[in-house]
DNA sequence: AATTTATTTGTATATATACCAACAAAGAAT
DNA sequence: ATTCTTTGTTGGTATATATACAAATAAATT
């Protein structure tokens, strides 16, 4: 398995990855659209670049699931962005603000960046948005 | 003059202004190109853009400046770069990387988390990219 | 088997970016 | 001042991302 540098996907093929991850088995493409808010066929489409790129299985009218590639990445998305929500609450946004402000960036933010801070911050286990696992953060 | 949201430009655009900024007085498309590493006819038309936003005014072949909007807003941009850079040296990333870093993804975080984390920080004067100013930063 | 629903494919649009080649203007040199 | 050289601009083309509508197709339901 590759090393991840968290820069590899655009934001909006995070969020696929992030709610695949959430969701934990199949998913259907409609699912995603309807998460997503956007056209069955633009989520589908989508699914096809991710399933090239070996971050999902997609069995055409049946559904979809995340390959092993695409849990280990979706799950340092979670992360990341649990750990950026936290940085920002420590710096007096709410839960919301601060959650909806890093969807924004989270995907620009490169795992190097998210090991450091996540040491500095002493591992923490529970952010503003949800839990945080440390499973691939390097101890810095 | 309508309301920064400072989600306004995209990321290159941000460093265009930023440059312009910098250099302060009527600038060459030619410098641009140099310093952010693009084509001559790409800052061009990067400029024309600007220039149609009212960001900046072009005179052909002569050169480009900022305009009192343009003026304002890199202002702001400049200031966010540095309370982020500010904000994630205190989770241990150096100079360089914290500035690295938020230059990936600055453009995305909206000047509502800006003026929240400044005051949050006590309105810093000096961050690790160069000095802030507090011309626009409503207290919170 | 027929109909309805879900999904995919094909085509198309928009934005942002950027390169190269062709052209125009400005400044310098004769 | 007319040419030469440098500098700057425009037009054409191309890529990546994200999106949607319509048509076609597969699956599920009746």
């Amino acid at each position: 398995m590759q090393e991840i540098t968290g820069l590899e996907l655009s934001p909006k093929k995070v969020e696929y990855l992030k709610f695949l991850f959430k969701k934990g088995d199949l998913v259907r493409t409609t699912d995603i659209s309807t998460e997503l808010n956007v056209d069955p066929s633009t989520s589908t489409k989508t699914i096809n670049d991710l399933s090239g790129s070996g971050y999902v299985d997609h069995v055409p009218y049946r559904g979809v699931r995340l390959t092993e590639k695409g849990r280990a990445y979706a799950e340092f998305f979670v992360n990341r962005h649990n750990i950026l929500s936290l940085m920002l609450s420590h710096y007096g946004l709410s839960a919301e603000d601060a959650c909806s402000e890093v969807s924004r960036f989270e995907a620009f933010v490169s795992k190097n960046a998210i090991d450091t801070i996540c040491g500095a911050m002493g591992h923490p286990t529970v952010s503003v948005c949800g839990k945080i696992k440390h499973i691939s953060c390097v101890s810095r």
